[in-house]
RNA sequence: GCGCCCGUAGCUCAGCUGGAUAGAGCAUUUGCCUUCUAAGCAAAGGGUCGCACGUUCGAAUCGUGCCGGGCGCGCCA
């Protein structure tokens, strides 16, 4: 079942082909496929019907005529001792069924590998970064964020599995105008609750989050009058709401089980000097140009819509200008390829920071978006309204203490990222089969309870040759076991853990099915032993995929 | 008006580069615990895959045009 049968199969299939039409030139190419239904083998090819025109004859008339071919091809080939049957079906599909060796060496090589059963060397250490979150510190993380990080640490642990050398990065915006903001709200509220009427305006953070500050600003520096909080700079306020708020998102997101490489702050990599440095560099290659006072960057060259402004007529620059100079400075720092993980509020902005990246001389896709989409939150039944500029939103930390890690990294990433997700908080709290949480995690639990009855009877699992194993729930297992490996190289394809997600299930699906079918641990030590050793295979990969999601791995439930 | 995402069972969603009789969970109905965890398993009902053309031996999948929903279209960040 593994990716090199495949491609023997397809290296064979495609010989063959040959040998029937040697003068043709514009065969098609060969595929091989899994088919969803058991009844049409464990794998197959289309060969026939794609090849139909070539050979001017139906599709079933060309399968029978390559299948004698295939025959002697695979009897005098090392594919004899894993192919058992291959058969042709109408419309004309050429299925394959494999031995039950062949199936049986899946557990060997579980268990040959272990924990790194579905890692591999793909990636060849390339060294790539994925930036997520990114919230301003200007407020609480939100659902929107909570699903951002799930994803990208998610989609971190996978790319390194698969030979990345993948780093996760949170850019912190601390040089704009938002900062500014926030520190004359703390200012405001302080007054406030000093009795001074003062007039808060619409703009500025409305959370009830800003009055604590407030609070323990007032208390840090033991002020007690509106003229003490009047004596000191707005900057004062702006670096400590800043800093205060960068803490409590650290800290809500440690407890959510995401941890940074890389913390990099605007103020710091933004300078006067390097931002300079940029503009020079695109004026240098004729990329920008002077208009009605402004400086504007020629995105157009790229395919964006319009060009952009990038030093604004009163001189200021705008948000484009300093997160160019970020963009660069990781490349500079080696990362060949970098990924953003944004809101869907921000896919307007992806032509415009992917010009960038082309004017600072990388290839179109060295720099890649990935839009997560929003989710919306329901709460006995009704959605809950969320408005970011008013404070009203469903903090990181609400949804961590009221449904757990676990259940809310499982929620977040149980949908493509392109998919607007539903989040029942009611039923990712739900202790019950209704929560798909559970599923997976509770087939990983019944491992342990089987173990401890083997154990009881004396039973050691068997890790290699095995040969009694043939119910077609124990197949169905080992089957779909040996998909995990390429289930990861899916959410690679797509850049989304989520593939992951919904092969756990079917995993755990095939795992309580043959639960419910067979006892491990009966009369027949042998059976029993190589059916330990089947289950115990399946908790290893059980375990591989619930490690990659951020998931526990409980042994008791 | 333009751009991105979505439209598949009552609800929430899978369906990978076009393939065989369109799947799962929830909900509904009905069975299965003196034996390794019933947070489980089995069975039933439920679908003109938003609509229409087109490409193809073959379309939920690709193309075009509509319809419907979400988001975005600043010298804001």
């Amino acid at each position: 079942m593994d990716a090199s049968l495949k491609e023997q199969l397809k290296v064979l299939i495609g010989d063959v082909l040959k040998a029937q039409a040697p003068d043709q030139d514009d065969l098609p190419a060969v595929e091989i496929e899994k088919p969803a239904d058991k009844d049409h083998g464990d794998l197959s090819t289309n060969i026939a019907l794609k090849s139909a025109r070539i050979f001017r004859d139906k599709p079933v008339a060309i399968a029978e005529k390559l299948l004698a071919a295939i025959h002697s091809a695979i009897d005098s080939s090392a594919l004899k001792a894993v192919i058992d049957k291959v058969e042709v079906k109408a419309p004309g599909f050429i299925n394959f069924y494999l031995s039950d060796g062949a199936v049986f060496d899946v557990l060997e090589d579980i268990y040959a590998k272990a924990d790194q059963y579905g890692a591999s060397d793909f990636g060849k250490k390339e060294k790539l970064q994925i930036e997520f979150v990114s919230a301003n510190p200007t407020g609480p993380l939100s659902v929107a964020h909570a699903r951002q990080a799930a994803v990208g640490d998610a989609l971190i642990n996978i790319l390194k599995f698969i030979g990345f050398d993948a780093h996760k990065e949170y850019y912190v915006n601390d040089g704009g105008n938002q900062i500014r903001i926030l520190g004359d709200s703390i200012k405001l509220r302080a007054l406030e609750i000093l009795g001074e009427t003062v007039e808060f305006p619409e703009d500025n953070y409305q959370g009830e989050y800003i009055k604590d500050m407030a609070k323990h600003f007032m208390d840090d520096k033991n002020f007690k009058s509106a003229d003490d909080v009047k004596g000191v700079s707005d900057d004062v306020y702006m670096d400590f709401g800043a800093q205060y708020l960068l803490d409590v998102i650290k800290t809500d997101l440690k407890d959510f089980g995401v941890e940074f490489d890389c913390w990099s702050h605007e103020s710091k990599i933004a300078t006067q000097a390097s931002i300079e440095a940029l503009l020079k560099e695109l004026d240098q290659k004729g990329l920008t140009y002077e208009s009605e006072g402004a400086l504007w960057f020629k995105t157009t060259d790229f395919g964006d819509d319009k060009d952009r402004v990038l030093r604004k007529s009163d001189g200021a620059y705008t948000y484009l200008t300093p997160d160019i100079v970020y963009h660069k400075h990781k490349f500079d720092r080696g990362f060949n390829r970098a990924f953003d993980v944004l809101g869907p509020d921000h896919h307007g902005y992806i032509k415009r920071i992917k010009a960038a990246a082309q004017a600072l001389g990388k290839e179109v896709d060295d720099l890649q978006v990935l839009i997560v989409q929003l989710a919306s939150i329901f709460r006995d039944g009704v959605e809950v309204s969320m408005s970011t500029r008013r404070g009203q939103f469903i903090s990181l930390r609400e949804v961590i203490d009221e449904v757990g890690v676990d259940a809310a990294r499982f929620f977040f990433l149980m949908r493509s990222i392109k998919q607007h997700l539903e989040f029942d908080l009611d039923l990712a709290k739900k202790q019950s089969s209704e929560n798909p949480v559970y599923y997976v995690q509770y087939a990983h639990a019944r491992v342990f309870s089987i173990n401890a009855k083997a154990k009881e009877a004396g039973i050691e699992p068997k890790a290699e040759k095995f040969s009694l194993l043939t119910e077609p729930e124990e197949m169905d297992l080992i089957k779909k076991m040996g998909e995990f490996p390429s289930n990861l190289m899916r959410a690679y394809d797509v850049l989304d853990p989520y593939p992951l997600v919904i092969y756990l299930q079917e995993l755990a699906a095939c795992f309580h099915k043959f639960y419910d079918c067979h006892r491990v641990v009966d009369d027949n030590p042998e059976l029993s032993a190589e059916r330990l050793g089947l289950v115990n295979a399946a908790r290893i990969v059980l375990a591989n995929g619930l490690k990659l999601l951020g998931l526990s791995r409980p042994e008791k439930m």
